[in-house]
DNA sequence: ACGATGCTTCGCTGCCGCGCGAATCGTCGC
DNA sequence: GCGACGATTCGCGCGGCAGCGAAGCATCGT
């Protein structure tokens, strides 16, 4: 007995061998910007042919790391929760030597971006700061958790949302940054009241997002280093 | 041209690959603990014979996930750097059901542990978030640093360490507690410090940390809370 | 110098699984 | 209903690789 909920070695090497296909590896990457996508065009972004793509995506639902919904004669699949999600970043930020970090150009991606439906790059790494440098996320036994005079801040300042107060986030390492941000539910919730309440909005093309004049002056007012 | 850093689909896959073998597994989970171990005694770990190991080890070497230290006739295998570790940590936590986590039992390896030669667990996480709500700790450009004020108040308790101000530190997720903890170099320099001053001692058996009763009176007058 | 020990390399066998085309199932549009 | 379309299942060929035993190489002990 030992190391009770360490992973094992069948479920390591299971794990591994989900990633260890190309085809399957393209698909997971393709997914990482938290969308949900039908299995053709998960076949292209592959490169091979629906028969071999649906084996693939057959095999990433039975790991538990794809999910999947199914409309009409579509069947979309999505990262099956954003731990799958971390774990891709994690992987990502391991096999970059940490002098290649901080890439030229980009300059866009690395100031905001969407890290499975939640704010990342220097503004998700700042904004996260601010919450905790006011007290206004504290370290729950659950996870990160709003206070209520954060709740009361934000408000203030235009941002709108649910009832979080049992919604948990966790800590999101940033592969520009290295450093930590707001993910899970919450990260989430709060991102998408910033595009709600206009300030923040997607690029069409890629992961980057985009903030308002009005949204950067909202932030600032919040403590949030925008520069 | 598109996510400058992120990891592509053949690197992701050759990792995979790299993890997809049981035996090849068992040897990285094995070395987690940060120790350096001899071809012969990773053999037995994974349960083939000395000829497959060499070939498995081999890969992992070649793959940049294994480092390799060899002293007369032995040759000595360690995870490569702590990215790896880290790695291997957050793919733990992707295939344990959230629910899962606060197991039973246990109650010493998630109170204190090794985690690649620095401090995990709850008391981990309690003495990173005693470092950060007193601005001991602060995120530079190049990763966690530890302020002069830090460095003072804990030389002021009896924590003895190198100069370090350019050691810098990563956030490691934890796998029990879901939070965030205190990695890289900075980690191991004060943990090291702490077993030196006798507040920490390693378990001959397991990955278990066991603080001493100074240990932790020291610790509470940091401000970490050993509860 | 000699055998013992730790580890690697070589040659071989067997198996897993990737990839495709063809066929099948289910849904949408007319 | 009927064909068009998205997606899956089936069967097959082929490549890669894990596993072992045997042999080779380097080092340690005496």
């Amino acid at each position: 007995m030992h190391d009770a909920g360490a992973i094992n070695r069948y479920q390591l090497a299971e794990l591994g061998s989900l990633l260890a296909e190309p085809a399957r590896a393209a698909m997971l990457l393709a997914l990482t910007d938290g969308t949900s996508r039908p299995a053709g065009e998960l076949a292209r972004a592959a490169g091979v042919t629906p028969a071999t793509a649906s084996a693939h995506l057959r095999r990433l639902l039975d790991g538990g790391l794809l999910a999947l919904h199914v409309q009409g004669r579509h069947r979309y699949y999505r990262l099956a929760d954003d731990r799958v999600a971390s774990m891709l970043e994690s992987l990502s930020l391991a096999r970059i030597p940490a002098h290649a970090l901080p890439t030229k150009g980009n300059a866009q991606l690395r100031r905001a971006r969407y890290c499975y439906r939640h704010l990342a790059g220097e503004l998700g790494v700042a904004f996260c700061a601010a919450l905790l440098r006011n007290d206004w996320l504290r370290t729950g036994t659950r996870g990160l958790q709003l206070e209520i005079t954060g709740v009361d801040a934000l408000a203030s300042h235009g941002l709108q949302f649910v009832d979080v107060s049992r919604v948990y986030g966790r800590s999101c390492l940033d592969w520009t940054e290295r450093r930590m941000h707001l993910g899970g539910p919450l990260g989430v919730t709060l991102t998408s009241a910033m595009f709600e309440a206009g300030w923040l909005r997607r690029s069409p093309r890629n992961r980057v997002l985009i903030p308002s004049a009005d949204g950067l002056r909202r932030l600032s007012e919040l403590g949030v280093d925008v520069s």
